[in-house]
DNA sequence: CGAACATCCCTTTTT
DNA sequence: GGGATGTTCG
């Protein structure tokens, strides 16, 4: 009966087994760790433990939930139901809407997006008086989101954690910017943490019914969980009557998403936090080749802050190929470089779905994209614009929140000049003076106001026709006349949405029209517009049909969980890889991330691992020089095959006479900050326009030029009078 | 109100 | 170099 047991190796039975008491399991990269979370979990159930409900099953992304559920079932025999299996984001959306009347909510409360988000805050900001130009909205949203995954609500920020945002108004707006969500009966991302946190932390009888629930918490890469998402995996964890049954599976290697709020110390501090934890190691690879790991191990082993954990082969084969690292003149050549090593693969029978790119950022895309095109190789990037962020889909969803949740304001914005109707600044601007003064919602605003009077003409007209299709949708939805599908049809063909992109000439409008009818299809795979929208707005997938033959491209953080028997690792050179910003902001601890990304990268591949770096990179419009990654020379030599045009010249380098001093020549000593990642120094330019000149501007026609400085003219023109303009904007006559 | 022009920025982004 | 976002003029 427990054959699933057989197919672990010790540790990973071990780790299977122990299942009294807190349990954390360090797993290397590819040691099984997946294998040994859903091993755990279908065990619990099959030896009677727990029933399905009764265990709490945590991952960061719904990928891995879907894989948790399928594999699970797959143990099991039969389809896993009624799991609390989820991401952080999805059970606590779950817990939220059972609890949602307590913090002033409706069950069916909206999620928004980062774009309602960013808007809503604007306002609030606007009702603040906060110079927009001095204090970007991002930049406090940025603050607010830090503060959620800090767990701090707007009255728990102490003055250390206040920032200097806004002049010191950072703490009210976030407070108002609070209450507007709850009046507007919606959450962001971060709520749905901060509040379920709240409310375990103060209401003893709420989590008192969650401990009797859950027997088991079972958590997947636990170096990735920011502090909300400990204090509330804590909270349920933690109980008076038992030891915290909870078992954390991560790699404190892997650890790569502090800018979004993870602490690794999350994971180094687990046995301090549950005294009497048992340790696991996983440190047994099935993935990877000898030289590929032992490169790996030599790279992280450079960091400090960790719990320290060897990868092994898990195979006995000392066979594989060395890593390539390829030295090349430009970022040009290296293109053509990882273009030609693709051709070569595919001419040796590699499928093209087993070959990636990963880079450190997501701007480097670019110039591989452009030689795969060029070389007629198909590819995928993968990370991009996601379905559910596209203009369109959010348009249309926009209009599907107007019909479900009339109060939803942000919403109604969107999409009340989409297409145009003649609402703009003016009109939107007295519908919301009319909505604050009666605390109701802008549609209802709107229809008073069409009613009284308060709008007039083509606006009058266009308003009444497009809240007249919404309430008839919604009526068509609550009396069953249409299906949720027809009405959706029915709501974008009538207001004029799919004829205004019928109606664009530019290139993607096509593609657009596709998309919305793949939304159609979407919806139609729920029963309710209302559950269909809870799954878009918690579920940003992006599923690429992964199946087709190309060549993934991507960055490092998307490759994460990920692995193919090829590799390419592009633009290994300080400042781009270890990024200069980060180690500007983070200094050390930045540092050893960027490793972790690096050993991350490294350990993607199966068979081989081609690393790269161009001696010259052009950033933006301008060429500048760069240097090799430190990374590089941390990985053991003897498991590495230089190659490129430019090793030769590297050698000479290295084989220099020391410079500076330094006994190891260039490579021991690095400027601190390396120009390429300077501000592009804008020099003073000496305009070759001078004053007294005759020019020529697109717009403004002939003039004299009467000042120059720095670029900027001033010009009397013939007709256009006295102006100021760039002098890249005028020609000289 | 909307098109055209000008200016600004440019890491990573599991939900 | 280029895309997103404001600003300005017709």
């Amino acid at each position: 009966m427990s054959d699933y047991l057989d197919r672990l190796n010790p540790e990973q039975r071990d780790a299977v087994q122990s299942l009294d008491g807190p349990l954390l399991v360090l797993a290397g990269a590819g040691t099984g760790k997946t294998r040994v979370l859903t091993t755990r979990f279908a065990h619990i159930l099959l030896s009677g433990r727990a029933s399905p409900h009764q265990v709490l099953a945590v991952t960061f992304t719904n990928k891995a939930a879907r894989e948790m559920r399928e594999r699970v079932g797959a143990i099991l025999g039969h389809p896993a139901e009624g799991l609390w299996l989820g991401t952080f984001h999805a059970l606590c959306a779950r817990m939220l809407r059972r609890h949602a009347s307590e913090l002033g909510l409706t069950s069916s409360f909206t999620i928004l997006d980062t774009d309602d988000q960013l808007r809503l805050l604007k306002q609030v900001m606007e009702a603040h008086r906060i110079d927009a130009k001095r204090w970007p909205a991002p930049g406090l949203m940025g603050a607010i989101q830090r503060w959620k995954d800090r767990g701090l609500t707007p009255d728990r920020i102490t003055p250390a954690e206040d920032t200097e945002f806004g002049g010191g108004a950072a703490r009210a707006i976030y407070a108002d910017y609070q209450a507007r969500l709850i009046t507007l009966n919606a959450c962001d991302f971060g709520d749905l943490l901060l509040h379920v946190t709240e409310l375990l932390r103060t209401r003893p009888e709420i989590l008192d019914g969650y401990h009797r629930l859950f027997r088991y918490i079972l958590v997947d890469e636990y170096q990735d969980t920011n502090v909300v998402q400990y204090l509330w995996l804590r909270l349920l964890a933690q109980r008076a009557d038992a030891p915290a049954n909870i078992c954390c599976v991560g790699d404190d290697d892997q650890s790569i998403y502090s800018w979004r709020g993870a602490e690794v110390e999350n994971i180094l501090r687990f046995e301090a936090d549950f005294p009497g934890a048992k340790v696991v190691r996983l440190e047994r690879n099935y993935r990877s080749t000898a030289p590929i790991l032992a490169a790996a191990a030599g790279l992280i082993a450079h960091n400090d802050a960790r719990l320290g954990k060897t990868l092994r082969p898990g195979r006995n084969d000392a066979s594989g190929e060395k890593l390539t690292v390829a030295a090349l003149w430009d970022s040009d050549e290296e293109a053509r470089f990882v273009g030609e090593r693709i051709e070569n693969l595919r001419r040796d029978d590699h499928r093209l779905s087993e070959i990636a790119i990963l880079v450190r950022a997501g701007f480097q895309t670019r110039a591989f994209e452009e030689r795969l095109i060029t070389l007629n190789i198909p590819y995928r990037v993968i990370g991009g614009l996601r379905f559910y962020e596209r203009a369109e889909i959010r348009d249309a969803l926009a209009y599907l929140r107007c019909v479900v949740q009339p109060a939803d304001d942000l919403a109604f914005e969107r999409i009340v000049n989409v297409p145009r109707r003649g609402v703009g600044d003016a009109a939107l601007a007295s519908l919301h003076a009319h909505a604050r003064a009666r605390s109701i919602p802008l549609i209802s605003a709107a229809a008073e106001m069409i009613d009284s009077g308060g709008v007039k003409g083509r606006v009058r007209d266009n308003l009444r026709a497009l809240i007249t299709l919404f309430a008839e949708c919604r009526d068509d939805l609550d009396r069953g006349v249409l299906g949720h599908v027809a009405v959706v049809e029915r709501l974008l063909d009538e207001s004029g949405y799919t004829a205004m992109w019928k109606a664009d000439k530019s290139p993607d409008a096509p593609g657009r029209l596709d998309n919305l009818s793949e939304l159609t299809r979407a919806i139609a795979e729920f029963e309710t517009l209302a559950g269909f929208l809870e799954h878009v707005s918690l579920v940003m997938d992006n599923d690429e049909s992964a199946g087709d033959d190309k060549v993934n491209l991507m960055t490092l953080h998307g490759a994460k969980g990920l692995e193919f028997d090829s590799v390419f690792l592009p633009g290994w050179e300080e400042g781009l890889f270890p990024s200069q910003r980060s180690l500007d902001e983070g200094g050390n601890k930045a540092l050893e991330e960027e490793r972790r990304l690096a050993y991350v990268g490294i350990t993607r591949a199966r068979r081989r691992a081609i690393l790269s770096h161009a001696a010259n990179r052009r950033i933006y419009a301008n060429w500048q020089s760069s240097i090799p990654s430190r990374f590089l020379e941390e990985i053991p030599s003897e498991h590495v095959e230089q190659t490129g045009s430019a090793a030769f010249a590297r050698e000479q380098v290295r084989n220099a006479p020391p410079v500076f001093g330094s006994p190891f020549g260039l490579t021991a000593r690095r400027p601190k900050t390396i120009e390429a990642w300077e501000q592009p120094a804008r020099p003073a330019r000496s305009s070759a326009i001078a004053v007294g000149a005759r020019v020529f501007h697109q717009k403004f026609g002939y003039g004299t030029v009467t000042s120059a400085e720095d670029g900027r003219l001033d010009v009397t023109f013939e007709k256009a009078g006295s102006k100021r303009v760039m002098d890249n904007y005028v020609e000289m006559v």
